[in-house]
DNA sequence: ATAATTAAAGATATTTTTGTCTTTAATTAT
DNA sequence: ATAATTAAAGACAAAAATATCTTTAATTAT
């Protein structure tokens, strides 16, 4: 479904949310540890999240770190997949056909559609803070091993 | 979503069905061109599709080509992710953890869960036979340029 | 039998994705 | 101010996906 980098943003994130604040910011180590990803690669997304439009926020230095603000909790997830730049399955055509529409569909659009219209609904809806309360229930879990 | 791999294995097969029979079998030439994929690719794509389990059918030489018999039609879409080794979407885990599961499902997996069944059920339940003929109506395009 | 045609098989090339390692810059605690 | 800590930035490496080209084998038409 996702690139792996798209999971490891989502894992990350999710996971940032629950356990970082700005009183607590989480390290890099803890947080690829915790979500079972490579840590320079983890690295890399993060930056790319924390970047521009910022949904992750990060500080340098000693007691440095990440985490998200009240405001980015609130966020859909559907901003992670933007900012990875992978809402292509939220878009595209199941197919991969560049013409496929409402007006020249193409064989699965009109069985796909609806599909499609909730898998948006899902990231768009859903917002971040969500997962990470129901990670902390403990009734989910989110480490990989 | 898919690969591009999978998705020209879609494409390719979709319009071998509905363009194909083993009287009139299409050239590799014809279905690149059709389908708007690389030809040299495409054949590979193909020779993965006709090997072992035939899904589709191939003869070579002089009116040679590939085509799918009456039985092969009948068969649902899902055998296309199957023999391209991309049934992931209907299996793995959004998140990509291997421990998801009902007992120790991930952030998103009650949530995606119903989704993920829908997906079963559009692959499982369609025959490319469906596919191809609503391509032939007209009402369908299959084309990419 | 021979030549022509077509897919199969194999080798190679390119691009993208995934991953690691090193250096730099910012921040904090002392 | 200095040293320690941490993310940012950049360079590099490995693996996988995508794509092309060449040779081989099968089949057919002549």
């Amino acid at each position: 479904m996702f690139s792996k980098a798209t999971e490891y943003a989502l894992r990350a994130t999710i996971y940032i949310a629950q356990k970082g604040s700005e009183e607590n910011k989480l390290g890099i180590e803890e947080i690829a540890n915790a979500i079972g990803s490579p840590k320079s690669f983890t690295a890399k997304i993060l930056q790319k999240l924390t970047a521009s439009n910022g949904l992750i926020s990060s500080v340098r230095g000693p007691r440095g770190g990440f985490y998200l603000s009240k405001k980015a909790q609130k966020r859909p997830v559907r901003d992670i997949l933007h900012l990875m730049e992978e809402e292509g399955i939220l878009i595209k055509c199941v197919l991969g056909l560049k013409k496929c529409s409402e007006l020249t569909p193409c064989p699965m659009h009109t069985e796909y559609k609806c599909i499609k219209q909730q898998l948006i609904h899902l990231f768009e809806k859903t917002s971040i803070e969500k997962l990470a309360k129901e990670s902390e229930t403990g009734s989910v879990f989110i480490k990989i091993k």
